[in-house]
DNA sequence: CCTGTGGATGCATACGTATGCACAGGCGCT
DNA sequence: AGCGCCTGTGCATACGTATGCATCCACAGG
């Protein structure tokens, strides 16, 4: 009783194995009782279509490849979750990777291609163009999910981050912040590079500067330890913009519990994402919402983007951010005329 | 250019099918120099072995199946983020499905077992005894996570949760409390049941009583609706047990924000996970962690061990949780001596 | 020179399923 | 009655890889 095959079942109801098969897929030109038969002794017997068998006959697997980087940071389990809710609803299955930290894509790619994926989506970083030409021969689609790459020619879904935090910044400036720090991710992600943007622009039109760069490497932990160094400034910045929110709740809590700072009377701090605890009562984080479900479906749709086979165009998708106002910085709740 | 198979490599190098299937396995009567011939136009024409061929062939896929529930509980990112560190390390894939809220692992677990996986981890609930049986037959083995099941004959590790709820519940009687109420998850599960289980035979054990049940869903939202109805009892619990640390969470800002009620002085909030929020200074949660390190690794003992496919017992391991002390309840730190 | 030996490679087949084609039987039409 | 057609089923093959067995060649020993 190793393995229950589509022959057995033929045998048991006295039909060919074709037969079981077509009765198995719906086949019109089965008889209808026949394929009663057919369909009560698989079950009976217990039987179970081997879908690997089926892939390799009919060239589709089924199956997307999901390559996630640092899942502790919050904002990412909500898309994973996304994403694998989507592509279940779809009849896809997923095959999960992890990048773990200071590894590189590169690595889990090859693995992905072996088992015939029919797309991998991409959050945990860029890839190399190695890669990219890899996944091209094998048509391959490839989706980068929050991060975009000016070099390959690959697709890519993120928030429209140059925009958001520039708007998040004139913001902040009109409600008199002119001492402006960054905390930032990681150096290499281009998340960080163009949030990062989006805020020297907006400070550059107003004639200022950043007075604070740090690091934070995307964590709570890193945060808070950036914040403390930010805020040992004799003339302190009043406004941190975070690239992240798990790092702009560590400088919340390093500015209130470690310094005795009040927020925002004494400064501001905002982040990105809008991951759920922001807007817990003990953070009220000012953030820039990132449109997740709208993100993941364009994603899907560019992945399985029948034209996209022919035309290869390397498309990037902005989708524009939401300021979430909340009390964590001094700004205005934008007037309803707006 | 369709797709590059092991014929077009023998082609170009001028062998065997099997020649290089053979090369490409390290075997060692292959000639070390057609073995580098092979490799190499292997490398130049882009050959990436098809998995799914070699699975159906050798009856062995490398696939696990994860089957996770609420990945919006932070504890659960960290648990997923571990099995796959770890699965990936053993040289596994790993195939991801999630149960939607109200949805039921018996929906997922027929796809589960169409592509062979080796093996099935469970997050997020039992499972019914016709879907244990259907893996039982296909001799899938199966193994519950943080979940417990008392009919079906499926190995499971958890926290040995009763003793852990248990103890943590002396230790608030020793420190005087003596109103007790709970704030629950799903009463479906076996978290639930035996951590309330544990509360309860404590409280029995000094005569008393819960003064309030009620159920947070495992959410923050729930776990801070259910304190506001629990803390405007005129003579309201002095300490609320909560099932999960999000709901504990939860039930700590409702009480301080909504309520203006100081912890741990007016009342003492504790939780169960020890998630990484549970640490930060906003928070500062008194918990039982799981070893969630040790709980996946004797998880995937008992999945790959090879002598229970000969035995087939149930295993049930239950690793010793660890009470950490925080401020959010009145509990003097162990003495050392003890 | 013939045979035996061993190393290197090719041939054929199997894994479980889907599908084009052939085939059998029944029925209606001329 | 004979012919063609339709319906329902079986036969054979293909997908890409791994592997038992046969084969071939070279070389050594008799």
């Amino acid at each position: 009783m190793s393995k229950i095959t589509s022959r057995d079942v033929a045998r048991a109801a006295g039909v060919s194995q074709s037969t079981v098969s077509r009765a198995l897929a719906g086949d019109e030109r089965i008889s209808s009782e026949t394929r009663e038969r057919i369909l009560s002794t698989a079950q009976s017997i217990g039987y179970t279509p081997n879908e690997l068998a089926r892939s390799l006959l009919s060239n589709k697997s089924n199956i997307v490849g999901l390559v996630m980087g640092d899942l502790l940071n919050p904002f990412y389990p909500t898309v994973l979750n996304g994403f694998v809710a989507a592509l279940q609803k779809r009849g896809k299955r997923v095959l999960l990777f992890t990048v773990p930290p200071g590894g590189e894509v590169d690595d889990v790619l090859p693995f992905l291609l072996q088992y015939q994926v029919e797309g991998v989506i991409i959050t945990s970083s860029a890839l190399s163009s190695k890669m990219a030409n890899a996944c091209e021969r094998n048509k391959t689609p490839v989706v980068l999910f929050n991060r975009a790459t000016y070099k390959e020619a690959v697709c890519s879904v993120c928030c429209a981050n140059v925009q958001a935090s520039f708007d998040l910044t004139e913001r902040l400036i009109e409600a008199e912040h002119d001492r402006f720090a960054i905390i930032g991710g990681r150096a290499d992600t281009s998340t960080h590079i163009e949030r990062k943007q989006g805020l020297e622009e907006a400070l550059a039109r107003h004639g200022l500067a950043l007075v604070g760069d740090e690091m934070g490497d995307n964590t709570y932990e890193g945060g808070f330890a950036a914040a403390l160094r930010l805020l040992r400034f004799r003339r302190r910045p009043n406004a941190i913009v975070c690239v992240s929110d798990v790092m702009a709740m560590g400088a919340l809590d390093a500015a209130r519990f470690e310094l005795g700072l009040r927020v925002p009377q004494d400064l501001s701090i905002v982040g990105f994402d809008d991951i759920p605890s922001a807007s817990w009562p003990s953070y009220q984080l000012t953030t820039v919402r990132q449109p997740i479900d709208a993100m993941i479906e364009r994603s899907l749709a560019l992945l399985f983007d029948p034209e996209r086979k022919t035309k290869r165009k390397a498309i990037t998708e902005r989708l524009p951010g939401e300021l979430i106002v909340r009390s964590s910085a001094l700004i205005a709740a934008k007037h309803p005329a707006e």
